[in-house]
DNA sequence: GGTTGACCTTACCATTATGGGAAGGTCCAT
DNA sequence: ATGGACCTTCCCATAATGGTAAGGTCAACC
């Protein structure tokens, strides 16, 4: 048995974030010595790798929850994850695609800033509205 | 001169918004009326278009504040400006880059997942750490 | 003049997931 | 018995935004 610091060591999870897991009811109540310290084994280090590496994944707290219950449930179809790994997938993909967009448009006025000790500046002019140089391909969020 | 609802109309910037920027200093307090209401005029509506396009392209309020200072400067060197969008474009990049990776991880999971009635799932083994399958590319955070 | 509805004001709470710190108790080795 | 490394709970902070509630104001209309 180990004690929470053991446990963040061998998971990848601050001591920090087990308590908060704990006590938004992501993971079970972990056992308690005597004087009321934290003790986890090697299946509650397990739990709490899958919950890093979940994570890690870009998977948000909710979406976590749920896996875990699949992967406790040994009835269940391995179509369920599936969805909920492709529905982040899409998720990934659509925050990826409103960065790049800024990226471009961004690029687009470095691109067209001299970047020397002149203040003329075709970046602050496209953010004050002039459209003198003209916003490119992206406009609104 | 129109009250925070006008305002926000022809900003782009939600009334919410606009009082947070005013009483975190990115933007100086509004006039008011006799009755208490805050009052804008055309040029704090650009001032206001200004913070929602450069919030649009990504910038964190902290940098929002330094491009609005320069644009404030007439004797600035577009120089500056550059240097921060162009920093503004790696941060960009990072995050991109971090998101790709967790994104091609997933797809190699979801690839190799039947998604079917069956239990067996090969993305809650990866999670739960058996590297049956195996982790694939990205491993840490 | 009075009423009504749309607007404004401030103040507080919630979000997401994480870290930091304080005040105090525990464990173990010397 | 003492000290250092650990644990406990509780509170605060983050970044940027939305929501709500309680109350004041404005303008229009009857």
């Amino acid at each position: 048995m180990m004690n929470i610091g053991e446990a963040s060591a061998a998971s990848g999870v601050s001591a920090k974030m087990i308590r908060y897991y704990e006590e938004t009811g992501l993971i079970p109540p972990a056992g308690r010595t005597a004087s009321g310290y934290r003790t986890y084994g090697p299946k509650e280090v397990q739990i709490l790798r899958f919950v890093r590496r979940a994570r890690d994944l870009g998977f948000p707290m909710e979406k976590v929850a749920d896996l875990l219950a699949l992967w406790n449930d040994r009835s269940r179809a391995s179509a369920d994850v599936k969805h909920l790994a492709e529905a982040q997938v899409q998720a990934l993909e659509a925050r990826i695609r409103e960065m790049q967009d800024m990226k471009a448009a961004l690029e687009h006025l470095v691109h067209c800033c001299a970047g020397d000790r002149r203040p003329d500046c075709p970046i602050l002019d496209d953010l004050g509205g002039t459209p003198a140089f003209a916003a490119p391909v992206t406009t609104g969020r």
